[in-house]
DNA sequence: ACCTGAACACCGTTCAAGT
DNA sequence: ACCTGAACACCGTTCAAGT
């Protein structure tokens, strides 16, 4: 399954097979010996490299990091133009499931969002926000992102729950709302938990200071 | 290492051996060859009592998520005891750190929030939602907490980042905003952080009905 | 400078054999 | 019913040896 096996080993030939067996078959499936068995190679070249296993996961990591693709806000108001943000950049993560969960394992969540902090603290000040305020919107809205991201792909990974909410909401239970005990018996629709979270989020936190007259950045990069 | 190991083996005596390997080392060191040294019994006899590695994780969770502690609201406000609630169940996850990876792990953290549903449901129908709209409000929390101490936890775990916000946002790099920068460049204040995000939340989704009294929830088991 | 195979110290799991 | 050791098919990593 080698492409190209005859040209010299280099680095980025090995990254590259790497990302396509993450891409493939997800992460568990990345042994150095598979890895060198695609590149037709001994496994321990992979070593002279890249170095070992959690090196070449940094350097993957890194690499997918850089391919996201920039975020461009649109809206109207910081409200619009922030929620609008947080779905592309779930969007984003989304598309990338393999690489979410090496972010996570490895511990680089932090890393994962950086390209869209600059971008937030530009409409941070755009809605009159600043200082440790500003930081503080900025971060909340990071960890909601992210931390939504995580528990959606964690639900899409389980199994059938064994007393679930299915079970747990199926009877009576809910005492005199059954139209709650209905809702909580359906499976989630996260896209649209996702925006009713963030745009209450940003709603609330957007709202607390001065309330200047809302507009757009200055410019978008 | 072994406690008591002349009696015969029971799965009790596995599952407990295991907890404590996992509360001491960590999940990584839970490995079927350490267990059974910790046990003093061949490696073989614990898949006879609990099968396989699967299936003893699988027990682990549910023997730790059982031992969680009640969560009892307090506070005069729906919005207070939501909150209250929120605070509670995250220092329920970070008391058991290595629950909450072993759960991650396994895609069970939908399972690990059940206990706290019921409160939940109670504290929206004090505050006048009802049906669908409870739903969502029981949901945005639940992601919400769960998603933040799973960031929490990475962010914890993450050795020094590369080019990290310290970097990033040490120089000059956020314009005319100097204590912004400062702010970015600082660790964050999870704690903080934490109330600040599921306070906005709760404030945003509790204020859009029509508002009726605020009263306590009927009774607090 | 680059690549190799052999070897080491680990894994989880199966299975036939014991009592 | 319960427990055992041997064996299998995997891991990541090191290291001396090649060119």
């Amino acid at each position: 399954m080698a492409s190209g096996a005859r040209s010299a080993l280099t680095r980025e030939a090995v990254l590259e097979a790497a990302a396509a067996l993450v891409r493939r078959h997800g992460p568990d499936a990345l042994t150095m010996r598979a890895l060198a068995a695609d590149l037709g190679t001994a496994v321990t070249s992979i070593y002279w490299h890249v170095g070992g296993r959690e090196a070449l996961l940094d350097a993957l990591v890194e690499r997918t990091v850089a391919e996201l693709g920039e975020i461009r806000p649109s809206g109207r108001t910081p409200e619009q133009r922030v929620v609008g943000v947080a779905r592309e950049l779930r969007r984003q993560l989304r598309d990338h499931p393999h690489l979410v969960a090496l972010v996570h394992e490895r511990g680089l969540t932090e890393r994962m969002f950086l390209p869209a902090q600059r971008v937030l603290v530009r409409e941070a000040h755009a809605a009159g926000l600043r200082g440790a305020r500003a930081a503080e919107f900025v971060r909340a809205v990071q960890f909601q992102v992210v931390g939504h991201v995580l528990v959606e792909r964690n639900r899409e990974r389980a199994p059938v729950q064994q007393p679930g909410e299915r079970e747990l909401w199926g009877s009576q239970a809910a005492g005199d709302d059954p139209a709650l005990a209905r809702a909580l018996a359906r499976p989630v629709d996260t896209e649209r938990l996702f925006v009713t979270a963030v745009r209450a989020l940003v709603r609330s936190l957007l709202a607390r200071p001065s309330r200047l007259p809302t507009r757009a950045p200055d410019s978008v990069a």
